[in-house]
DNA sequence: TGTACATCAGTGAACGCGCGTTCACTGATGTAC
DNA sequence: TGTACATCAGTGAACGCGCGTTCACTGATGTAC
């Protein structure tokens, strides 16, 4: 399974291992502790302590990692698209971050639930690089509108929609997969508030 | 302190009591256990049971006292204004609805965090209740408009401000009172997705 | 090239914690006659 | 009005759980000479 099969003393990696393995249970919805982590690492449980100082320097680790991940499907969105309306581009970025939401809804609770989020600048940086992602994406988009305001609000829309959905508010209406219901609910959304115009 | 100030035992209104106590700790941002709530309450940690067959249907009643709250409060907003524009007057729904969020923080986690949420339909009334006073708020104000999404979109953007406040993801900017920050920032959002009609 | 030793990265037993929940119990209440 | 008894609403001890964390330890690695 990794490079050197045996000796499970100096595993070598350990840090890494722990991290992919969180990882991996977070994905599955799983909640995690340094205990439950170590067992899935097939380590002792005192094994982490090596690696993090305490339960919270994992779970940064984690958040830190979350916000890269989301950091990249959002710029995924920016290279991919542009045949698209300014207006439905906003959406598409909405969209992304509603997925990632789902695709990974315990790692998507770590990076935002405020568990850990004291002292860590690490964290604000990432969310302050997301805010400027978003601001950059609707200022080339509106360039007559309040980016920062704009980009704000596009946030706040997406991030209630990945909430909304995690948490099930959202009745999901048919037995349709519930990502493309809700990036369906989504794009309604969004196209609801440009309606507004009229 | 209560109408017996004896007998503790034969407590008379424990249900009660219990509730209000939950309440009490929720409101203060605690988070609450049945063993919490019992000893808040001055009685043994098994007399609960008597009242709440385990922790969830606890959790289920506070729940729905919340929604019946926040209910209260936006039903509130419709009864107070109508001196605004139709525009600011949905930007006020969601100000009332962050409030309570950052009012009350603990409680609107139990409300809308997933835990409990399976096979409770009284929760999905209370939901599909707020859907509806929104979604009649919305086509009262915008009789053009599709009613139901717009007022979805306007929830969402309203949940995801309270969560993005409650989680600590918004700056907060200075030293203002957290709530006004928040206001603030909530009315800002809707001003600016307004301005997209320029 | 070989040996001595410091350092590093694991182990495993144990601690104390709060939790939800069960059990057999007992005191208080209210109802039938 | 008084007594017998069923029912109700509490008590308190105990269970097993998973958790974070500590401690003294030991095996592996690498470096100095």
């Amino acid at each position: 399974m990794s490079t050197s099969t045996k000796s499970n003393y100096h595993h070598g990696e350990l840090r890494e291992a722990l991290l992919q393995a969180a990882m991996r249970m977070l994905e599955t919805g799983e909640q995690f502790s340094l205990r439950a982590v170590a067992r899935e690492t097939g380590v002792s449980q005192t094994a982490p302590y090596r690696h993090f100082s305490d339960r919270d320097a994992l779970e940064s680790a984690l958040a830190a990692r979350g916000f890269r991940d989301l950091l990249a499907a959002l710029q995924e969105v920016a290279a991919t698209s542009s045949a698209r309306p300014a207006e439905y581009e906003l959406a598409e970025y909405a969209v992304a971050y509603v997925e990632f939401a789902l695709r990974r809804p315990a790692l998507f609770r770590v990076m935002f639930g405020n568990a850990c989020d004291e002292g860590s600048e690490e964290r604000a940086a990432a969310v302050s690089t997301i805010h400027s992602v978003l601001r950059d994406a609707v200022s080339g988009m509106f360039p007559h509108a309040d980016a920062a305001a704009l980009a704000s609000a596009g946030w706040a829309l997406a991030h209630g929609l990945a909430y909304l959905h995690l948490d099930g508010k959202i009745p999901s209406a048919s037995s349709t997969a519930p990502e493309a219901a809700a990036a369906a609910h989504v794009r309604a959304a969004f196209a609801a508030i440009l309606t507004l115009k009229t």
